[in-house]
DNA sequence: AATGATGCCAACCGCCTTCAT
DNA sequence: AATGAAGGCGGTTGGCATCAT
């Protein structure tokens, strides 16, 4: 109470768009050696020029190592047809039954490939524009009135508040009409998949409806860090390009690691200070070479054309922050990124 | 080969909910 | 209980890539 409310995103001077791979690294190491208790807080300390929402965005959505990358599988794609003829828009809910997915890809998904799977079943004779006209008209359907399927969930999720059941918002929207019902009516226990909540463990004593699977895969995980008000004294980095990999194989091929909790294990879960997580970061830093001495003669500039960044990611050789160190193994932006002169 | 249309996806925006004081 | 801060969510958009003509 009382205190000069501070805008969460004061636009002033901050960077927007694309991350450049400096900032990933930036974000990256910070969040790794100190959590991301406070998200608005968090560019401040680590000397980013963003606002706390695009920096957990960027780390959500992009950056977290147990995220799972690639296509998606048909399994997953089924998951999300089912989910969201029960659950809407609710693509945070949806996410959190599919571990290493995030929401902004399942949205990216379903707006783009699923949403026309499920109006062909739904209208197998109907004749739709074919190809791109079709798809520009299934934008434009979103958001007509009159519109089919996704127009339908988009409304019914607008108008709910988050505390709605599944049932509740399939009921209350038009949308099954919009899916194939039946297909939804076949004995999946839903149950199942939006309580895949450890068993022994209550979810969650929160008043508010838990996230529907262990959520924690998605929702990021507090880390506490001990976060002070200065900036991050980010130490000298020289990262093996194979760091990432190895970050990314938390994530890999395997679904993300459920925990003894359920939940996505992620790295910074536990709080620095605790052993494991004191393992964690020591682990991390040898693996980054965060000890290591660095080499500033091999700093390098992006080289022009190679870093295509952010791009599709695939294991290890797609991934873009590999990609983009493998240019030069020992090559270093954190170097420059982490100098106390761009600190300051 | 050039150009325009469309697809895809990362990021932003604004609102809502929850938490802290 | 009231107020404000911060986090979270869903919708939308901008820009690049790809495809079709």
């Amino acid at each position: 109470m009382g205190r000069g409310r501070a805008p969460c995103c004061a636009k002033v001077g901050l960077n927007r768009g694309s991350w450049t791979p400096q900032e990933d690294m930036r974000l990256i190491a910070y969040i790794q050696k100190h959590g991301h208790a406070n998200w608005r807080a968090l560019p401040k300390q680590a000397g980013l020029l963003r606002c706390g929402k695009s920096c957990r965005l960027r780390w959500i959505n992009y950056l977290r190592p147990d995220l799972k990358r690639g296509n998606f599988t048909a399994d997953e794609e089924d998951t999300i047809i089912k989910l969201h003829g029960l659950l809407g828009n609710k693509w945070s809910k949806i996410a959190s039954c599919l571990p290493g997915r995030t929401d902004n890809e399942i949205k990216n998904v379903w707006n783009t490939h699923l949403k026309k799977r499920v109006s062909q079943r739904e209208k197998p004779g109907d004749t739709k524009k074919k190809g791109k006209a079709a798809d520009a008209s299934d934008d434009a359907d979103a958001h007509s009135p009159s519109s089919s399927a996704s127009s339908s969930t988009t409304t019914a999720a607008n108008n709910n508040n988050s505390g709605d059941t599944a049932g509740e918002q399939c009921g209350t929207s038009k949308e099954p009409e919009n899916v194939d019902v039946s297909f939804f009516e076949q004995d999946i226990d839903i149950s199942d998949m939006l309580v895949d909540a450890p068993t022994e463990a209550p979810l969650v004593a929160a008043p508010m409806p838990p996230s529907p699977c262990s959520s924690s895969s998605l929702t990021t995980t507090t880390c506490v860090g001990a976060v002070s008000d200065e900036l991050l004294d980010l130490p000298e980095i020289d990262i093996e390009p194979d760091i990432w990999s190895i970050i990314d194989g938390y994530g890999g091929d395997e679904p993300v690691v459920s925990g003894a909790d359920g939940d996505a294990t992620v790295p910074c879960t536990a709080s620095p200070g605790e052993e494991g997580a004191e393992w964690w970061v020591e682990n991390l830093e040898k693996e980054l070479g965060l000890s290591g001495p660095m080499d500033e003669s091999l700093a390098h500039p992006d080289p022009p054309g190679q870093v295509c960044y952010p791009g599709p990611l695939t294991e290890t050789e797609g991934d873009p922050v590999s990609t983009y160190f493998q240019s030069g193994p020992t090559a270093s932006p954190l170097q420059e990124i982490a100098s106390p002169a761009v600190l300051s």
